[in-house]
DNA sequence: GACGACACCATGATATCCCAGATAAACCCA
DNA sequence: TGGGTTTATCTGGGATATCATGGTGTCGTC
């Protein structure tokens, strides 16, 4: 599967590791360049309804913002924005287990203690309370 | 990772010397000519915000501005703006624990005392006192 | 001789790797 | 169709390497 697809639920142990899901893996091995370290980037969003989450996404997308970057003016509200997600995001890799090691201030961030949620969202995934997909259901549903 | 990105904050000691962060190293690594001894280079700016920074990127940048510097005409902006660079810019190595050394008189122009942030910005990274990067991060949540 | 730049070494904290159990899903064969 | 087996995924713990940081020593220059 070239995209991150639905909801995934994984424990956090105490060092702070997760599993990422084993389709998501496979889709980051698909959009990485062949033979890197598997691995992603992420960087934190407050949604619409102010919870936090993590945006994760392979790390080549980085490249295009780098290139995007380049060619807009220095100052634009665009370069900016770019700017701020350079300053912001974090790289993460994926050790030969499967898993990834969230740091202590993010998890923080997410209000994450035992569980740790991975939402699909196409080409993009989401790092977030288990809670935060639910409640954006059931919102939707209302 | 082939870009600067996320931001760290180091000690200085009172020799003037910082861990550059060693996502940024490897980085400079791969951007540098193979085995060359690490390095960078950095010039001070002040943002729109007047906050003082330095620009800092692995040394190759400086061999481009001095082609396009060949290329515009010698009075136009373009041109002083270069030269001013070149005049400002200082070159940084980086020793075998991985260290740089900040010079008394920037780390005065940047009010950086015990701790020094390293913002990475994609290609090149900024050198700062660490209130600078959150305070344009609220900035722009408000 | 004093100061600065630079190389070398030592330490604590943190991340990375390696291996072993547990669970659950997929599979095969009767 | 049902039962048993195998495989893949997730989980936990411990060993190892890497990183940030403080200190000391040496070689220059002033």
């Amino acid at each position: 599967m070239a995209l991150f697809l639905s909801t995934f639920v994984n424990k956090v142990d105490r060092k702070g590791r997760v599993s990422v899901p084993a389709s998501f893996r496979t889709t980051l091995g698909r959009a990485g360049a062949g033979g890197s370290p598997l691995g992603f980037v992420a960087y934190p969003d407050f949604g619409s309804d102010k919870s936090a989450a993590l945006i994760a996404s392979p790390t080549e997308r980085m490249e295009k913002w780098a290139e995007e970057l380049e060619t807009v003016a220095p100052d634009s509200e665009r370069a900016l924005q770019i700017q701020l997600i350079f300053q912001e995001v974090r790289e993460f890799t994926v050790d030969g287990d499967g898993r990834a090691i969230l740091p202590a201030d993010w998890l923080e961030l997410l209000g994450v203690g035992e569980e740790c949620a991975f939402v699909g969202q196409g080409r993009e995934f989401l790092i977030c309370h288990p809670d935060l997909p639910k409640r954006r259901l059931a919102q939707r549903r209302a």
